[in-house]
DNA sequence: TAAATAAAGGACAAAATTATCTTTTATTTT
DNA sequence: AAAATAAAAGATAATTTTGTCCTTTATTTA
């Protein structure tokens, strides 16, 4: 569903999540090794989403990744998303036609409307930090 | 959310359910131009469905494609997403873990659960036959 | 049986995505 | 100011997906 710069990145930031409520900073290589992911395909992601104010970077020998509490608070999956790939997946037409809305509807679009719907819920209404203390808790993963 | 290929597929097999029930075949220039999607490639996506009993093709001065009033009755676009994708999209991991389940559900895992369900019942219970119909009356396109 | 037609199959090309590598830039520490 | 560190940036490579082209095979028709 979402391509692999999009998991990876969804991935990165919740761990620099983590580790941003502990006050900490964290570096490509801990991350890329918490997310299970190539290293220098990470960093490309990760400057991205840096440009994009989603996360914070800090070059240097004390440097990293980090987000800030108004960040931590405030960012949503789908700003990921729409950052790393587009918000088309959920309001794009299923079947890939340019042009597909309720005047013009493709043979699926009754069908999808519901789960795109549903999808864009999800993605809006679900922040970082949720998925940071789902994490802390132990309760879910970012990796195998 | 699906490949172009899959895309094509479900719209040159809508395509060529509409022809069956009128009791004809269709062929290969016939359906690319109704879908407007390109010829060769869809010929490809084609030979798969065929290969795989969704659509029977035949060869010849009277050949080309259709499907038999079974294959109308029965066949869900989960069928036609099955063999041209996989069904990773209603059945694999948000976040692209290998092993994601409720024993160990990656961060996402829960926010994505409803919306797979959906997702999976949708392409389930959806047949050909009906897009078809809504095609039939106008209601819907395969095409801009 | 030959010709015509249309699908099947295989090879190749272009584009996109994923990934790797190298150099540059910015910051801190000594 | 130099050295070390880590991110940013740019170039390149590998893989996958999308798409094109050519040949072969199977079937019908005259």
């Amino acid at each position: 569903m979402f391509s692999k710069a999009c998991e990876y990145g969804i991935r990165a930031t919740v761990q620099i999540a983590l580790q941003s409520e502990k006050g900490l900073r964290i570096g490509l290589k801990e991350i890329s090794n918490a997310i299970d992911s190539p290293e220098p395909f990470t960093a490309k992601i990760l400057q991205q989403l840096a440009k994009n104010d989603i996360i914070i970077s800090s070059k240097g020998p004390t440097g990293g990744y980090e987000m800030s509490s108004n960040q931590l608070s405030t960012i949503m999956l789908s700003d990921i998303v729409k950052t790393l790939d587009c918000d088309l997946i959920y309001t794009g037409c299923g079947l890939g036609l340019a042009t597909c809305d309720a005047k013009n509807p493709c043979v699926l679009h009754f069908q999808f409307d519901d789960i795109r719907e549903q999808l864009k819920k999800m993605l809006e209404n679900t922040s970082i930090q949720q998925l940071a203390r789902s994490r802390e808790s132990g309760d879910t993963l970012l990796r195998l």
